[in-house]
DNA sequence: GCGACAG
DNA sequence: ATCTTGTCGC
């Protein structure tokens, strides 16, 4: 059964409300931790599926085991939309329904993976790092987009990363998860180095592109966002 | 001002 | 994200 949300109170009701949020929070994100390197404990994936007619949102949280990538437990969410489709804002139309899944949840979700950025952020306060600040998780964030940042080249193997920057500084990386298939951007969310959340993506893609955690997370919250 | 723009 | 059929390939 799928748990009830609301939006939280004191939400942001507009752009530049949700901007101040995130200078507000911005630093209270840690990237001073190494975090927990692939098979130390659980792996949680995080999606949110959305039907703007109705006004719903449904958000799905699968926790996997980091060695076989077996379900341990899953539970979803499901409330009113918090916050339209803004470009740097995504957080404040996901989170609310994430927190309610990852709130059901009674195992330990360990490394949350969610599915957009961290730090390669306009702002260095994407998805994965707003809610690692508010649950104090490790997360990080696997985009299939680069988009701000200039990408450099990378070989066609699996495993091969190219640097996200930001002017010099690495925001993120690049990393192929199938070989001659187009890579995925990965950043650092919360309490994890980018070295670690790289080795993640990789220990979650044994077949496909994206990671086992978001495939899961992906079509949990679609099927719950249908059965209503 | 115009276009680009995670999901 | 979501709207949507068939189709090429392993």
């Amino acid at each position: 059964m799928a748990t009830i949300t609301g939006i939280p109170a004191g939400w942001p009701a507009d752009e530049t409300a949700a901007r101040a949020v995130q200078d507000a929070l911005r630093d209270r994100v840690v990237l001073d931790e190494t975090g927990p390197p692939p098979g130390a404990g659980p792996v949680t994936g995080i999606d949110v599926a959305y039907d703007d007619e109705r006004d719903v949102v449904a958000a799905a949280a699968v926790v996997l085991d980091p060695a076989t990538l077996d379900v341990v437990e899953e539970a979803t969410a499901v409330g009113r939309v918090a916050f339209p489709y803004v470009p740097g804002l995504l957080a404040f139309r996901e989170i609310p329904a994430v927190l309610g899944a990852l709130e059901a949840l009674r195992t330990d979700p360990g490394l949350v993976v969610c599915d957009g950025y961290g730090v390669a952020h306009p702002r260095r306060f994407g998805l994965a790092s707003h809610l690692g600040v508010l649950t104090g998780l490790p997360t990080m964030g696997v985009a299939k987009n680069p988009f701000l940042f200039a990408e450099g080249e990378l070989g066609p193997e699996r495993g091969s990363t190219a640097p996200l920057l930001d002017g010099t500084e690495e925001v993120g990386r690049a990393v192929r998860t199938r070989a001659r298939v187009k890579p995925v951007y990965v950043s650092v969310g919360h309490r994890v180095s980018l070295d670690n959340a790289c080795a993640h993506a990789l220990s979650l893609t044994p077949a496909y592109r994206q990671p086992e955690t978001t495939r899961r997370a992906d079509r949990l919250c679609r099927d719950a966002l249908a059965a209503l």
